[in-house]
DNA sequence: CAATATCATTAAATCGATTTAATCGCTATT
DNA sequence: AATAGCGATTAAATCGATTTAATGATATTG
């Protein structure tokens, strides 16, 4: 029982392909198509539960439904979270999602774009790593429409859907300072990317406004946790008199609880610790690490949002456009009074 | 600039477009083409980076280089790392992965897999919710290759691969017996899924074989985890007598964990805990939880092996395998004293 | 009534590849 | 000298849709 194809429907019904084709795009009114024809073609159309080629379809059109997202890590909880959101809302509208990791990685990345557009997606939704701003803007400008997230490419012109990592840090290290915390250290990965040289502005603007000495430690990313650990106990080790640590990423944040947890230190009598990214991890941790949560929901909806805009206006010169959305600082670990002092 | 096509190669080079194909496809020995064309015609390719159209090429031969991924939810950590994992390996074969979320709801699978098969998808990986059987079946009767994991599905016979879910909660169930637990109670999703029954029959196993009763809570699934937490901390307060708790997912676990953290429950004093899926969470628990661990390369690894090699051996009468893959049940929180002994 | 519109439908071209079957020029065989 | 065989290449069919341009039939118009 092989699969139907149009002729076959065609055939069967003594009707031409083009007629079918065309009733079953709905363009039966315009071409004036026979409405007892069009019933007669619907109803043996559903009988046989006919469905169009989509890759004959695809090639005739030049569509393809298919949008490809590019996360840093699809393994990392807060790309995963996104992209499950993501993939729900594109399918409700008839897209399918290809996705990948690109690890940060330049080179994959490239090859990755590479076979996103071989396989003629209609869009991109791209977490870019530094460097790929000559491809992007290739695909910009062969008029594919692309959409980053989580941090962006200033060189770049397009749309992108971020929050506001600066004022996020900077407010929470004020937290922080107004706490009565001197010596704060601030651990994140060594990165150009935006978000993160806005992140650890943030800090620093927090702290130089307050005159605190910045103690920062930039930790080459690997996929090893060990080699992420080693240098990060060592920089707790020769900082004895840090009293808070702020944690620039998820990631970073939990090895620097395993890493808290190995050297036996209290929290937050001992160290004071906020984390970027809000987790399980850091709401069970005892006590738990107050943190600055990503509004996952309302990222994934902007992004998503702004493609199937582009997707559907063809024309290209809407000017694109930029969402910043803000985070919010769970605080916890601290008594009620001090809360509400901060929240004023 | 337009994209080339093969005619445009083909026409420059004043060369027929069956050569061309023979060449690209590596039968120009197979079809004795000239040395000197053949390298010409590289050459050239090489030097406007010429791409075969892939759309044109799935529709002519019927195969798309594309996995369907079908995961339980992709933020799901477990489903994440496998996922991750399988996504390298599969494009390290010159396969793409197309992933969903099938929720485990039967409908949204049905819909999911139509979708894959009209995408002409090779290969499927798919973690099965109950009542997709005949779905499944008719895919395998097509001759696709079809390999399940995390669960298998008793009454379609292909292949899968798993890990042994009765022995991993028999062993540890029997681990907290040994350490003197009495009254154990194992908290579960409501699922008639293999995995879950065999988990849940091993717990039950290991306590018959003790003369202690069971003590079962099964929780219907949802997005909301307040749904979760709530039955479950109705039942931890209606069993007062209850010392240890057994959590038959991550999830599970994880809600678990948030629910013992507010009723002020001290771990193992008044509960001892054990988790099915090992995580960061458990790991930085104060005390840590102990947890089952599985093999996440290992699955992924298998999955993959197999699934290749049904695509590349093209003979579909080899008999189906079932892979069943060891646990690690990791123990915290306990003395020194009591692993060893445990351990031997 | 011839010319023109309108209707309803369809033949044929197209998308960009693969693959089958044919072609053409030579050489070897009988 | 006719035929067969081979080597190198290609014309044409095919995959399954969409879309353009055309067709035949009927209705309208001046």
């Amino acid at each position: 029982m092989k699969k139907l194809s149009i002729v076959d429907i065609a055939n069967h019904l003594n009707v031409s392909k083009t007629t079918i084709s065309f009733i079953l795009n709905g363009r039966a009114q315009e071409k004036r198509i026979g409405k007892e024809l069009v019933e007669r073609v619907q109803k043996f159309v559903a009988e046989v539960g006919y469905k169009p080629n989509s890759l004959a379809k695809s090639l005739r059109t030049g569509k393809s439904n298919i949008i490809g997202l590019m996360v840093e890590d699809i393994s990392n909880p807060f790309f995963a979270a996104i992209a499950r959101l993501i993939e729900d809302r594109a399918y409700k509208n008839g897209y399918k999602i290809i996705y990948c990791s690109t690890d940060n990685d330049t080179n994959k990345t490239r090859d990755l774009i590479s076979m996103f557009r071989d396989r003629h997606v209609d869009g991109y939704i791209i977490a870019p790593p530094e460097g790929i701003e000559e491809d992007i803007s290739s695909l910009i400008n062969e008029g594919m429409p692309v959409v980053l997230f989580d941090r962006h490419l200033p060189k770049v012109s397009t749309d992108f859907v971020e929050i506001d990592n600066l004022f996020s840090t900077y407010n929470a290290t004020r937290h922080l300072v107004q706490q009565g915390y001197k010596n704060i250290a601030y651990i994140t990965f060594a990165s150009n990317q935006t978000q993160m040289q806005a992140r650890l502005q943030g800090y620093k603007d927090a702290l130089a406004e307050n005159d605190l000495k910045p103690y920062v430690q930039e930790i080459v990313f690997s996929q090893n946790e060990e080699l992420i650990m080693a240098p990060l106990q060592a920089f707790l080790k020769k900082h004895k008199n840090l009293d808070a640590v702020f944690f620039g990423t998820n990631h970073v944040g939990t090895c620097g609880l395993k890493v808290i947890n190995s050297m036996g230190l209290k929290v937050p009598d001992d160290l004071a610790l906020i984390s970027f990214d809000d987790y399980d991890v850091f709401k069970l941790f005892s006590p738990p690490v107050s943190a600055i949560a990503q509004p996952i929901e309302a990222i994934a909806d902007s992004v998503i949002t702004v493609l199937l805009n582009k997707l559907n206006t063809s024309s290209q010169h809407i000017s694109s456009q930029s969402i910043i959305l803000k985070t919010d600082f769970n605080i916890r670990g601290s008594s009620q009074a001090v809360k509400k002092a901060v929240l004023q």
